[in-house]
DNA sequence: GTGGATGTAGACAGGTCTGTCTACACGCAA
DNA sequence: TTGCGTGTAGACAGACCTGTCTACATCCAC
C-alpha cells in the first residue's frame, strides 16, 4: 500500500543495538563472559550506558542475545563451508580444520559458556542443546539415507565435540593436526 | 635414630592447607573458578584469612593446586574404575557412565578451566595437556600392543572428551545414555 | 622459657562489578 | 509545535573482589 512507510510497530533499528551485540560477541568469545564486564562492552562499542541498558536490561539478556547471534553466525558458516568442501562426509574434517586454524579460534562458544555459567543461567543448557542438535542435523545432511542415520550423526557429533576440545587445549598453527587426524580416523571407522 | 622425631624439614601439616584445598576443589568444580571468591573458600573451609594467604599467596596459586589435586584424584579414580570394570577396552564405557551419572557431575574440570581461564592463566593450557596425555595413556593401557596403539588411544581420547561434553550439556539421571551410546559406537567401529 | 611456625578474628584499602539516575540533544511524525 | 523514540555523557550506589595488615593464641623444639 504505502510506499516506504513500514507502518506501526517494530522497525528494526540498525544502529546501537547491533554495535553492542557485535562487540559483546567478540569480547565474550575471546575473554569469556564472566571476565567481560558490561562497562567494557559499553566502552568498546562506543555507546552510552543508558542506551545499553535500554536494549539489554541485564547482562543475562546480553548473554542470551550473544548466544543466539553466535548460533546463527556459526551455523551459516558451517553449512556453507561444508558445501564449499564438497557437501559429503569427506567435507567434515577440512571444514573443521579451517575453523581450528583460524587465529581467533577459542573453541565452541556454547561449550565454553555451559562450562562457565551452566550452573547459574539454566537457559544456556537448553540453548547449547539446541545448538548441538542443529550441528548434528547439518552433519546428518551429509549422510546417505539409512535406518540409523540419526544415531550415526549423533556419534559423529560427539567426535566433532571431542575434536573441538582437543584443538582448544592443544592449540597452535598446526597442532590442530592431531585433532583432525583423530576425527578423520573416527569418521573412517564409523563409515567403513 | 631418634624415636618419633621426623627431624628437620618438611613435615607435611595435615591441617588447614588440606581443608582449604578440599573446599576449593568442591567449589571450583561445582561453581567455576571466577564465580568462586577466595572469601567463600575461606569461610567454608573455616580458616582465617591470614592462614589462607600464608598457604596460597594468590588465588592463581590455589587454582594451580586445585588442578593438581584434581588430576591425582581423577586419575586414581579412573584407573581403578577401569580395572574394576575388567581392565580391557570394554571397561571404558561403563567407567565413564559411572562418572556421568554421578549427581555432582559437572564435566571435566580441566576442559572447564581452559574454557574459563585459558586466555588469562597460560599455565592451565599446559596442565590440561598433561592431564589429557595421562588420560590417553590410561586408555592406551587397555589396548593390545600394535604399531599404531598411540594413535588409536589418541582417537579414543578425543571420543571420550566428546562424550564428556555431551553428558555435560545434556545432563539428567539417564540422559548420559546418548553420550555413552555414541562412545560405544565409536569404540566398536575403531576396534573392528 | 624463648622463638618460630602455625593458627584465629576481623578491619581495611583499592579496584571492579552490575545497575540506576539526572540532564541534555536530535530527528521525525502527528 | 509538541511529543516520543533514540541517542550521548557521566555521576552514583551498593555489592563483591583480591590482597594487606594488626593483634592475639597455641604448640613444640631447643
Amino acid at each position: 500500500m504505502a510506499k516506504s512507510i513500514a507502518s506501526s510497530s517494530a522497525p528494526p533499528p540498525p544502529g546501537a543495538r547491533q554495535r553492542i551485540l557485535l562487540t559483546a560477541h567478540d569480547l565474550f568469545y575471546r575473554d569469556g563472559i564472566r571476565a567481560t564486564g558490561v562497562d567494557r562492552v559499553i566502552a568498546e562499542s562506543g555507546v552510552a550506558k543508558l542506551t545499553f541498558y535500554r536494549h539489554f536490561p541485564s547482562k543475562n539478556d546480553l548473554v542470551r542475545a550473544f548466544l543466539e547471534h553466535r548460533h546463527q553466525r556459526w551455523m551459516d558458516w558451517f553449512s556453507t563451508a561444508l558445501q564449499r568442501h564438497g557437501g559429503t562426509l569427506r567435507a567434515l574434517a577440512p571444514t573443521l580444520a579451517e575453523w581450528f586454524n583460524h587465529p581467533d579460534y577459542r573453541g565452541c562458544a556454547f561449550i565454553n559458556t555451559v562450562g562457565e555459567l551452566g550452573g547459574d543461567l539454566p537457559d544456556v543448557l537448553e540453548i547449547a542443546r539446541n545448538h548441538k542438535a542443529a550441528m548434528a542435523s547439518a552433519i546428518a545432511a551429509l549422510l546417505p539415507d539409512s535406518a540409523d542415520k540419526a544415531d550415526l550423526a549423533s556419534a559423529l557429533a560427539v567426535a566433532v565435540d571431542g575434536a573441538i576440545i582437543r584443538a582448544q587445549y592443544d592449540p597452535g598453527p598446526e597442532a590442530s593436526i592431531s585433532a583432525i587426524a583423530a576425527l578423520e580416523r573416527i569418521v573412517a571407522a564409523l563409515t567403513r
